[in-house]
DNA sequence: GTGTATAATTAAATCGGTCTAATTGGAGGA
DNA sequence: TCCTCCAATTAGACCGATTTAATTATACAC
């Protein structure tokens, strides 16, 4: 049970410690037959590792951070998936937090990340996160790259989705379809997706000369329930709308689930559009329209982004937006013809 | 830029770097303001503390390692989410790997949390994991923990769902409501969960004198993809089920979707039942009746287990077996009256 | 046979805290 | 004044691998 180490191996290959150090590490200073022999030994000997030793002294812990901050979405947990992928690709291992929308969270998390010494960190910043509080990554000189989120006036690598864009053509698709009454359903505000979809939205409106009406964007937990629960209070507008673009995929399926149970059928009485292409988009009933932006693509290319910087890519910051595509699917109707075709409950 | 560490601090305060070490760490043996001296000279230089240096003194990384073998899934990232929460709060970091329902992948973490010196693991074995995959865990002697799924024949520290006892009272409930032709739909064969599930299922079929049908079970990807892509198989049996004990609620999710696309109503055509009781099941049309285990439960006993372990607890190794709660709700249906009330589409 | 170039190996300093054993300083008692 | 005792502080070995500079071994040329 007890550790085996370099020492060990040493005596047991009859060389000295440090020929047992470059032979594992296949440095070619060593001849053939002994690093075989080396080998051998360490194998025979159930020899682990230690890369802790290995960081104390190389200044690399070979080891990435990973703060969500909300990684129940499904979207992030795909994404997830990427980055892990493209790091154990390397062979460099994840330190993870979910920073759960908590700024103090998010803030112990950075601190734990500098403390272990991670070479690089990616982030998804939570609602409120300002310069002021990702500066000290800068200066503890970490490279790291924002993902899904940006922080406006800070400049830093940024991999996300073209939000502004989407919205935009989600919008005057629906107004193309005869929606004049529509709303944005759900999200955290104060975060930059949220800003730049209900800006892609306002401009498609202001575009086709709409008026928005005086509630038109709900906030909402990003969650099946959140998209439920905001279904009363758009129903309770004025003149009722006849769609809503949801901030994401499951506060469409939520949205949705409310409309049903309010006797109004997505994609009859009601067009619902949503965010990121879950793989059950697709199956829903009805199929849910969707602004597709594969969470594979910003996992992979914020990591990839990183490893540059680790390599010693010096370059100014760059951001990256990977384009948001209309799947358009039968949850996006055509506004009804005659009248909203939608019974209020409470009339 | 250049990293601040003990020495400076040491200098900066005017005493050794023995004291800098012992005051920041809060050691009685300093005088207080003695102590509050060195931490303002600290805090002054912006010191970051360094874990890697201090693990390899201390044999200690406070660190525990995560093992997923399917994070996707909604109950395992609720799960996570509770881990995260009891590691936290003792100020540790994860170490994070989706395995992915990978057996190479999974040896592969284990190693890389091996070379890491993580104090604890805490593992869901993937599929076809054998007692002498885990064998090296022993070997190394790092504490560790199953969650969700154990090995047969493999004695170690567990934590999961009731789940013989949950299928088997699900079973037993859609019998009483009439049903005789029920089907087991999705999972991963050859885990625990659905060997068990499958245990209960059989039981209470046997114990009501039901055969089962040739096909009775349907293995899938656990998503809603999986379940949906199961629905054509289900109904072409020779007599036509009229209930389905599903192996998650996603898997549930996915074959009423697939139901109704059929025109078959769930809850009223057919009955289902899942397992898990996510969220958003309940908000579901119909709303989803499932088995509940939480797993803010699971990950929280697991980790706390694993604490235990980690503060010395040389026990046997320990079983726990968390409650699984039928919720019943409308997609448990009694079976129809007259007729299966199905039709047929290939008919 | 000697000298030199080259290949293979190794000694030893190093990374940055930790912690025990040793040292210092000051108070109090005789 | 000297001694004892205890509190406060510090020197220095240590954790386990890495890596450079130094050393040894080997080959080859003349």
């Amino acid at each position: 049970m007890k550790k085996v180490k370099l020492n060990e191996i040493a005596r047991a290959a009859g060389v000295s410690r440090s020929t047992v150090s470059l032979a594992l590490r296949g440095s070619p200073l060593i001849a053939k037959p002994t690093a075989e022999r080396v080998r051998e030994a360490a194998q025979q000997l159930g020899y682990v590792y230690n890369r802790t030793a290995a960081a104390l002294r190389n200044r690399k812990t070979h080891t990435i951070g990973l703060v969500e901050a909300n990684f129940k979405n499904p979207f992030f947990a795909a994404m997830s998936e990427s980055v892990e992928r493209e790091i154990e690709l390397r062979d460099k291992a994840l330190l993870f937090v979910d920073s759960a929308e908590s700024l103090e969270r998010q803030q112990k998390a950075i601190q734990l990340m500098l403390e272990h010494g991670v070479d690089g960190i990616l982030l998804c910043p939570v609602k409120h996160t300002t310069p002021e509080h990702l500066e000290i990554l800068k200066k503890a000189g970490v490279p790291f790259v924002l993902f899904s989120r940006y922080i406006p006036r800070f400049d830093a690598d940024y991999v996300g989705a073209a939000n502004v864009e989407g919205a935009y053509q989600a919008v005057r698709r629906m107004i193309q379809l005869g929606h004049r009454k529509i709303v944005f359903v759900g999200g955290e505000p104060f975060t930059s997706p949220w800003l730049d979809r209900v800006k892609g939205f306002k401009k498609a409106m202001q575009e086709a000369g709409i008026e928005l009406s005086t509630h038109w964007y709900f906030c909402s937990e990003v969650s099946v329930a959140g998209g439920a629960s905001k279904v009363d209070e758009v129903l309770q507008i004025q003149s009722t709308p006849t769609a809503a673009l949801c901030y994401s995929d499951t506060v469409a399926f939520g949205f949705m689930l409310g409309l049903e149970r309010r006797g109004i059928r997505p994609g009859r009485d009601f067009a619902v559009v949503g965010f990121d292409d879950l793989p059950e988009s697709k199956l829903w009933r009805p199929p849910l329209a969707t602004l597709a932006c594969p969470p594979s693509r910003v996992g992979s290319m914020a990591t990839r982004m990183l490893i540059e910087r680790l390599d010693g890519d010096e370059g100014p910051p760059r951001r990256v937006e990977i384009q948001s595509i209309l799947v358009h699917r039968e949850s996006l109707c055509p506004v009804m013809e005659h009248g909203s075709g939608i019974t209020r409950i409470d009339e």
